[in-house]
RNA sequence: GGGUCAGUGCCCGAGUGGCCAAUGGGAUCUGGCUGUAAACCAGACGGCUUAGCCUACGGGGGUUCAAAUCCCUCCUGGCCCA
């Protein structure tokens, strides 16, 4: 199977700058490079598609460069973006690549094994804070006008609004970029660079340096955004929403199964095609269960188990999905204790004094204590609206609980909403 | 540096002396219906020792019985001028 026709298969390619680099993809040798930003000590969900995009280029036999945006981070990337981000420290940073940069070993071969695919992981603070402004400007800043810049869709948006501006610093921020890209062509031979949808402008810019500063050809490639039923991107936190992170402390492997499950019909198709490595024929089998038994959920489950297995290793997939068969099927309470822990396994869990216990604990308070919910006040609020459940059993108002709740006489299995699970145990 | 407009809860955005924990929309959360979905419907959405109290409308100070609303000052941002 050729790289060309998987990708086309996939509809990975949103847009490129020159189609013949699928071909060249396809035939292996290839140096590409993608950005991450440092943003948090995790990747999350949103990155899964670049990262996966990665392995594919080097199981066809190119050589993958991840490139941390250790320096670019500094300034913040302004594209789309409303209002202009906060900037990260040079601290922050550092401490969050030590997670991402143990993530990305999870689908990337970074071993000398691998020869001329080998990944390499690159932080372009390396470079972009030793430069010095003058041949910055003079090598960089000396291609391009500010009239092209300023037609850029990535800043335009921002130019046109009347109660915010455009910060030079993150209006520098596409040269940065382009920047990294003639440094990698100049120090690994990389030609091509590839990112989400809304990169294609810093892409180009990248391109069009690498052109002018050497003359040689320089390539870009988008993919496209994993969109929703109601049209919203998918997984991915512009506000605040969804947050679910690769790093097992932060997402747990349940939650993040349990989030893949829970994806619409729509996304289900994209989600297997950008997220996972199964064949073709898998997939247009589980397209076709979509069509006919929405209600099973196959292509959902196929996925959340294909991406956690990668993510956090299968025998973690293996235990979340019980975990959610047990939740959403079985009683709880009729487990056998080895099998109860297995299904929570993941939760996040606390202890309770058996002698606190025996004299009775108010519901809300123990709701607050398993971190269910940020205040008393809160807490009631669930209750009241029956939004809170012990070992699968909605709980009324005002309930105290004691030892009669105990599963397995240590046990007691907190949830709040649908998914939000909790282990509490006496000690 | 000068002029001018603005800064309200997670976001947008009303409110321009008391009826304001602050209209509305979005996001989010909980429940209902369902397929652990979407759409739809209902409710919640600062905190607490919850018929009450406390903290909040950029920061600080002031006027007033009473301030998100008036005054002073500082900070931050937009636009225009230098």
């Amino acid at each position: 199977m050729k790289l060309r026709d998987d990708w086309d298969f996939r509809g990975l390619v949103h847009q490129t700058t020159d189609d013949a680099v699928l071909d060249r993809l396809s035939n292996g040798g290839v140096t590409a490079y993608i950005g991450f930003d440092p943003t948090a000590p995790s990747l999350h969900l949103g990155n899964l598609m670049q990262v996966c995009t990665l392995r594919r280029l080097q199981l066809a036999g190119n050589r993958p460069i991840a490139l941390a945006g250790g320096g670019t981070g500094l300034v913040g990337d302004p594209s789309f973006k409303a209002v202009e981000r906060p900037l990260l420290t040079v601290e922050k940073i550092e401490e969050n690549l030590v997670g991402i940069r143990e993530q990305l070993g999870r689908f990337l071969d970074f071993s000398p094994s691998a020869g001329s695919a080998r990944a390499l992981l690159l932080n372009n603070a390396d470079w972009l804070t030793t430069v010095s402004l003058t041949d910055f400007l003079r090598d960089v800043g000396k291609h391009f006008t500010v009239n092209q810049m300023i037609a850029k869709d990535t800043v335009k948006s921002r130019l046109d609004r009347d109660d915010v501006g455009l910060s030079f610093t993150e209006f520098s921020y596409m040269l940065l970029q382009a920047y990294d890209f003639l440094r990698l062509h100049l120090d690994h031979d990389c030609t091509l660079q590839l990112g989400g949808s809304d990169q294609w402008g810093n892409i180009t810019v990248g391109t069009e340096l690498v052109r002018k500063a050497t003359g040689h050809h320089a390539d870009g490639v988008t993919t496209p955004l994993l969109l929703r039923a109601d049209g919203q991107k998918f997984g991915k936190s512009e506000s605040g929403n969804e947050n679910v992170w690769l790093d097992a402390s932060m997402t747990s492997p349940f939650a993040l199964h349990q989030f893949l499950v829970n994806a619409d019909d729509v996304a289900a198709p994209a989600m297997l095609r950008f997220f996972t490595f199964l064949d073709h024929e898998t997939i247009l089998e589980l397209d076709e269960a979509t069509r006919t038994v929405p209600q099973e959920r196959r292509a959902q489950r196929a996925a959340a188990n294909a991406i956690v297995t990668m993510v956090h290793g299968e025998a973690a997939a293996l235990r979340a999905e019980r975990a959610g068969e047990a939740l959403f099927g079985e009683s709880i309470a009729d487990l056998d204790e080895a099998t109860l822990l297995e299904v929570v396994a993941d939760a996040p869990s606390s202890r309770v004094a058996r002698s606190e216990l025996e004299h009775g604990i108010d519901t809300a308070e123990l709701v607050v204590r398993a971190e269910l919910a940020t205040s008393l006040g809160e807490a009631r609020r669930f209750i009241e609206q029956g939004g809170v459940y012990v070992n699968n059993v909605r709980v009324d108002e005002g309930a105290t609980l004691d030892v009669t709740a105990l599963l397995h006489g240590r046990y007691m299995i907190l949830r709040r909403g649908r998914r939000q699970l909790h282990l509490v145990v006496v000690a």
